[in-house]
DNA sequence: CTTGGAAAGTCAACAAGGCTGACTTAAAAT
DNA sequence: ATTTTAAGTCAGCCTTGTTGACTTTCCAAG
């Protein structure tokens, strides 16, 4: 913690290190995590859904037949939570499970035509919002924003999101 | 939405706006907000506390002798969600609740010595995290970050926000 | 001085969404 | 044939959010 205050000898400015600046990055985090989840939590009360529920939408559509284990290894929860939020995603018709062609353990996870709605309906809400933000900041402050993103991640979640990138969509 | 695809005829690059960069925006969040708390939820963990007690005992460092109001606008829950936080910390001797001088109806609170030693506990963790990030990325990077994130909240969210700047803390 | 309303606190009940632990079934791997 | 893996289920618990109803305290306006 040498220098964190960013005061001493070092003649380079690193006073975008110093406690204070770091103070407000953390808030900044937590008041933009609120209206980044404010949009799509407003559409959710309509169907008795949770976050959990846009989750499991959000990451199936991603990475269409997807098994649930990897599911599991991106959303970091338990079996059980997952679980839970997937049976009443199938019962309404929003999710399909099939069971896998080599290996008949696996469920292939994707989603229906009402499904593919509503993850339509939550992501244009919280897109909306996201290219608002974008466009007012700009291209240079988007790239900026994604890497000291990716730098706070785990080492597992920075890998999970990578193997995301760039895929067909 | 037009030209939302990047594809069109404006001369000026816009594929940062493109929905495949949106999306890659919005997991970025989710994968580093989980970082984010991962530290300090792990120290909570030693102290039968959760993520709600580390927010109560943050905001209250970073503006001692504020009222139990004010605070519940800053963290946007209930006053009984926040009163249950309240209670179990004021009970173990981390926050103190003094009545208001000139409005006796209003409690100021403040931590005590050993609230200001969990607070600096978490802190640390966090900040450690923030700071390697920081680090990483560079000083633009960090300034586009902050942009980005002041973008996405909501205008009462970032009033809150630009209250807590530059204060004596 | 009385009264209306704001601030704070409390009690009860409930829901979402995490968790652990124990257990089953089916299929793949060894 | 046995072990391991993937999935799913049941039960129970915790945190943290919610509503609604209610009390106490106290400022301020009529």
């Amino acid at each position: 913690m040498a220098d964190a205050g960013g005061t001493g000898t070092t003649g380079d400015s690193l006073l975008f290190l110093t406690d204070e600046q770091l103070r407000k990055g953390i808030e900044a985090m937590f008041f933009a995590y609120r209206g980044f989840t404010a949009d799509p939590d407003r559409i959710l009360e309509d169907y008795a859904y949770g976050r959990a529920h846009h989750r499991a939408l959000h990451f199936i559509n991603r990475s269409p037949g997807t098994t649930v284990t990897n599911l599991l290894a991106i959303l970091g929860v338990t079996k059980q939570s997952l679980n839970r939020v997937l049976r009443s995603l199938i019962e309404d018709g929003l999710v399909e499970s099939s069971v896998g062609r080599n290996d008949k353990r696996e469920r292939h996870l994707s989603l229906t035509p009402r499904g593919l709605e509503l993850e339509k309906k939550l992501s244009d809400a919280q897109t909306a919002r996201m290219r608002a933000a974008y466009r007012a900041a700009g291209p240079e402050a988007v790239a900026g924003f994604r890497q000291v993103l990716e730098a706070m991640m785990d080492p597992d979640q920075r890998r999970h999101f990578n193997l995301l990138k760039d895929q067909p969509g």
